[in-house]
DNA sequence: AGTGAGACTCTTTTT
DNA sequence: GAGTCTCACT
């Protein structure tokens, strides 16, 4: 396959700023991998001087996996290819004395954020929830528009000034922790790249080429990071498509593609127009959706592959059908045309639609991936042995030590608790070295007193082994001395589920061994940085499961960005849904729009749209309207299948019938079709 | 003091 | 349907 001249320019000019607007599935990753390889190659580049990044995780695996495929493992050794915050995270372990942090310090995720936030303003906010959300989004803008708690603290009207005051206490309790949250990745580096002559200049001459994906997603304190990291010498390539902009509730700033035209009077752009992913007929349907929002930049998307196949519209009775019905349908077409599941993605607006699906996959014996989400994170078992994990790495951490102080329980209880809280307070150090005050020690009473003692003692010792010793048997004695496996048999409702857990715990414990051994592609790291990379979700189930795995891929729209699959289901299609609710009263539906558009240019061949009559939010049964998106869409190109009577997934499963029935009906469903 | 059972409330999207 | 909160029980 060869480069198109388009595709061909944007690779050769390497000597200064270049802006590639590239459309869905006008191979642009292909661009920036042979740009890497061109960079190598042709222009005598170190793999180790190159840096590409990306938004998502996933995004960042798909790209390094793809210039393994071209330059080979030798050539490729060294790239930085990673997301903005792994990137973020690097720099600041790095330079961690600059920034007077401790080299063990903790990354706190929205919800340890979350909890922080609602200790820290009881007095004033009371937790009251909606204020605590807008409370922690205010200070997640103020960190990407690069400002301090020390700048926004006069400004604005009382509740303002209120959120400024605890932005202010907020930072300062993370830095008492020894911590940071996701925004300060960015804002922390950047920042130290403006001010230390020093670092910048050691930064600048690490990376000399920069590249970066999706940039129209990059927000202000991004966008200062790229400018720093490129310095005066602008040697970058960025990649971008405004329509393909759906992070603006995060920041995100797609006028920074327009901004970089003021800033670099020389930039070069290139546009790529040509897509080579779906079928004409799925490019022409984007299209005429796409052509209802306003748009920075024009562009005319062509596909020169066959028309393809109508879009289908799938009507379901209920959620539960609507997922039977995908898997249906799924079974059938892979039976007909002898296809494998991982050529079969299935995509959704929000994260909790996954579970039925997940359901009917399951009584199917279907093998199927979810990306994205944070089913695995989110397991509670999963959640304390991360805690435990943070707490062996930085005591100080807060956040972790409450989630597992009591569990298993081990009779600290609320009372004991509110002691060492105070204590910690107005001594203004850590939980942890509340606990390990003699001076508090002295004050405590009752059965607390001697649990207290046990616990840290038992905890400093092993945090001791984990951090100068052998890590990998601290955890595993960790996990042993508390006895987590009876604990989970305690818990669970079956014995079935406390094995599930504890498998994964083996999972968890499995990652943590071999990221602490390293491999070929990536270096040993220590517990720290093992636990900063788990929490930033980076690394999870990295190589291994690719190639030989066939599996159905199950995401949201968000994480299917920049993928593609040759026969796509788009679930939900529904207003209220797909138009979100809160963007409808918002008045954001652009940015749904161009969710939608993400949505149907993943797929490569097929397209199916599923809604349902009915769908059940918190107990209320809801009659949804079909989502005017569908409607936008040339109706010649759609298909709307009748809805037919499904039988239950229960019934099939009685009969014992469960792949046989779904076929059967399929089948039948093909015939009166035509 | 701590524990456990039941009631109650929200669910957009990601690092 | 999971996380948080309340209240009665040990």
């Amino acid at each position: 396959m060869k480069l198109n001249s388009a595709q061909q320019q944007a690779v050769e000019y390497t000597t200064g700023p270049c802006l590639v607007l590239a459309g869905a599935g006008s191979g642009k990753t292909r661009v920036i991998t042979n740009k890497i390889a061109y960079l190598i190659e042709r222009c005598g580049y170190q793999g180790r001087h190159i840096a590409a990044v990306t938004f998502t995780n996933k995004a960042a695996r798909e790209m390094a996996d793809r210039v393994r495929q071209t330059l080979g493992r030798q050539k490729s050794r060294g790239l930085t290819i990673s997301t903005f915050h792994t990137l973020g995270l690097d720099i600041v372990r790095r330079e961690h004395q600059a920034l007077s942090l401790k080299a063990n310090f903790s990354l706190f995720d929205d919800h340890d954020q979350m909890a922080l936030l609602k200790e820290l303003s009881e007095q004033e906010l009371q937790g009251d929830k909606d204020l605590l959300r807008q409370l922690q989004h205010q200070i997640s803008r103020w960190k990407n528009d690069l400002c301090l708690a020390q700048q926004v603290t006069s400004t604005g009207d009382e509740k303002q000034q209120l959120f400024a005051a605890l932005y202010q206490r907020y930072q300062n309790q993370l830095t008492a922790y020894n911590a940071l949250d996701f925004d300060d990745l960015i804002l922390m580096p950047t920042l130290l790249l403006k001010t230390n002559s020093q670092v910048r200049e050691r930064w600048q001459k690490k990376i000399r080429y920069l590249l970066v994906d999706e940039y129209q997603d990059t927000n202000t304190s991004q966008y200062q990071f790229i400018k720093l990291l490129v310095g005066e010498r602008a040697f970058f390539t960025v990649v971008g498509d405004d329509d393909q902009s759906i992070y603006s509730w995060r920041g995100a700033n797609p006028e920074n593609l327009s901004l970089l035209q003021s800033d670099y009077p020389q930039l070069r752009v290139v546009k790529l127009e040509q897509n080579y992913r779906s079928t004409q007929r799925i490019l022409k349907c984007a299209n005429i959706l796409i052509e209802n929002n306003d748009h920075l930049f024009d562009k005319r998307l062509f596909s020169e592959l066959s028309y393809g196949e109508p879009l289908k519209v799938l009507i379901a009775k209920n959620e539960e059908q609507e997922a039977e019905r995908v898997i249906a349908e799924l079974m059938g077409h892979r039976f007909i045309n002898r296809t494998q599941y991982r050529d079969y993605a299935i995509l959704y607006r929000g994260n909790h639609q996954s579970r039925l699906l997940e359901k009917a996959l399951m009584t199917n014996r279907i093998p199927y991936k979810i990306s994205g989400g944070q089913s695995f994170f989110s397991r509670s078992e999963i959640k304390d042995l991360m805690a435990y994990l943070r707490l062996l790495v930085n005591p100080d951490d807060d956040s972790a030590l409450l989630r597992i102080v009591n569990v298993p329980r081990r009779e600290i209880g609320p009372v004991t608790l509110e002691k060492i809280g105070h204590f910690a307070n107005t001594h203004h150090v850590s939980l942890f070295s509340a606990a390990c005050d003699s001076q508090l020690q002295g004050q405590l009473t009752g059965r607390g007193a001697q649990a207290i003692e046990f616990f840290f003692r038992w905890m400093v010792e092993l945090s001791d082994r984990a951090m100068r010793g052998n890590t990998l048997e601290a955890v595993r004695d960790l996990v042993r001395d508390i006895h987590y496996e009876d604990w989970l048999y305690e818990t669970s409702p079956s014995a079935k589920a406390a094995e599930m857990r504890m498998q994964n715990i083996s999972t968890l414990f499995r990652w943590v061994s071999d990221m602490l051994e390293g491999d070929i592609d990536n270096p040993a790291m220590n517990l720290t940085e093992v636990v900063n990379r788990l929490i930033l979700r980076d690394m999870m189930e990295r190589g291994e499961d690719n190639e030989d795995s066939d599996q159905v891929q199950l995401m949201t729209l968000h994480a299917s960005k920049g993928l593609e699959f040759p026969y796509v289901y788009l679930i939900g299609m529904e207003e209220g849904l797909l138009p979100h609710q809160t963007s409808i009263d918002e008045d954001s539906v652009d940015e749904e729009r161009r969710l939608a558009y993400v949505g149907i240019t993943r797929a490569q061949r097929e397209l199916t749209f599923t809604l349902t009559r009915e769908r059940r939010q918190f107990g209320e049964l809801l009659r949804p309207e079909p989502s005017r998106f569908l409607m936008e869409l040339p109706q010649d190109d759609l298909q709307w299948a009748n809805q037919r009577i499904v039988q239950s997934a229960e019934q099939r499963q009685q009969k014992g019938l469960a792949g046989v029935a779904a076929l059967r009906e399929m089948l039948s469903d093909k015939k009166s079709d035509r």
